[in-house]
DNA sequence: CGTAAAACTGACTAAGCAGTCAGTCTGACT
DNA sequence: AGTCAGACTGACTGCTTAGTCAGTTTTACG
């Protein structure tokens, strides 16, 4: 593995489970087996390894996405709206870092000021919204799913199922143990 | 107003909006007009002053909560579960601070070592999962609500509510917007 | 091999930070 | 007036940190 990548995986962790702020280069250049000096080298600034993070982030989760429902068929809406939320549940608890990231608030409060980092997030969010949408739009068309706002109530299931994982993540409550009635709600709520 | 609720106030709105870390003692001292040494003859420590805040936020959370609660009556309990999502929006609207602080990181990061952070965090909470699941007790006694876990239910409902607080908050998206499909979605949900 | 670019490093700097301390000020009570 | 406790402060310390730089090592290639 490349120096480059070594940092970025360790630098992706150490954001994730301690903060920007909290965590200092030095950290993470140990943690890498590297000198301070040659993460400067490779990132011009912390505030650049964050962004090659996030990028790195984003990456992923499309890769996941196009993975998971790259050749599978769905019955209907229904199902397939009901494996959507199993997907999100289940990249959360493979890949909690990138939630941990995600559910900082360290990343909103810098696309205020940097596009690039804004464009990040929207294309993350976007991508997860989208998945919902388009399983109530195709659930609409089949019959499987009532008539309602499609975009909306995306962004409300996708709030529900971010919800849940941001409290399993900060040890409020388990995520697990909801998910037969979570599942029985969202049913509810979208026939 | 003393200096020690000045201090308190500024704090407050300094780690909502800057974060944990991010808050130097002395940006506190100078926007509470006090010599940064003052902090440190009313609170031990930073972390200290941290759990004050924390403290004084759930004292605020429960005030308003008597408040908003105190007087009135619901037809039932659906009317009632209704209330208590537009109180949690009502509030996440009039006392931003409060939730910024809470949609952090650092609280629960605290409270895995810190008993007293834990417990402050579990009062709050527990208010806010008691609302709902009193709400959908009520409302299963008087034929408003259908037949499911309250508590269960509580959590999940919580977890949307509190989820769309947070996307508006990180500038993702607008809760207004949503209302009335949030109002109609949960209705069918809990039915 | 030679050499040039790319990768990497140790030693450093300047700034910012939480927390301390010795002492001053204020106001209440005698 | 005297005194005493609690409120407050300026000046300081020791530590951590992002970022720099001049120089060394490694790699790729003719």
């Amino acid at each position: 593995m490349s120096k480059k990548h070594e940092i970025l995986e360790v630098a992706t962790f150490l954001f994730a489970t301690k903060g920007f702020k909290e965590t200092s280069m030095g950290e993470v250049a140990a943690m890498s087996d590297v000198a301070s000096a040659t993460i400067f080298y490779h990132f011009k600034t912390k505030e650049d390894l964050f962004l090659a993070v996030l990028s790195s982030v984003k990456d992923g989760i499309l890769e996941e996405f196009s993975h998971y429902f790259g050749e599978k068929e769905f019955a209907d809406g229904s199902a397939l709206l009901e494996a959507s939320v199993a997907f999100y549940l289940y990249l959360a608890g493979t890949r909690q870092p990138w939630f941990l990231l995600l559910h900082r608030y360290y990343p909103y409060k810098l696309a205020e000021e940097n596009a690039y980092c804004r464009t990040l997030l929207e294309e993350i969010y976007n991508c997860f919204v989208d998945i919902f949408e388009k399983a109530l739009v195709k659930g609409q068309a089949d019959g499987s799913v009532g008539s309602l706002s499609p975009r909306k109530t995306a962004l409300v299931l996708l709030s529900t199922v971010d919800g849940i994982v941001r409290f399993k993540n900060c040890n409020l409550y388990d995520a697990g143990a909801l998910y037969n009635e979570l599942m029985s709600l969202i049913g509810r709520m979208v026939k």
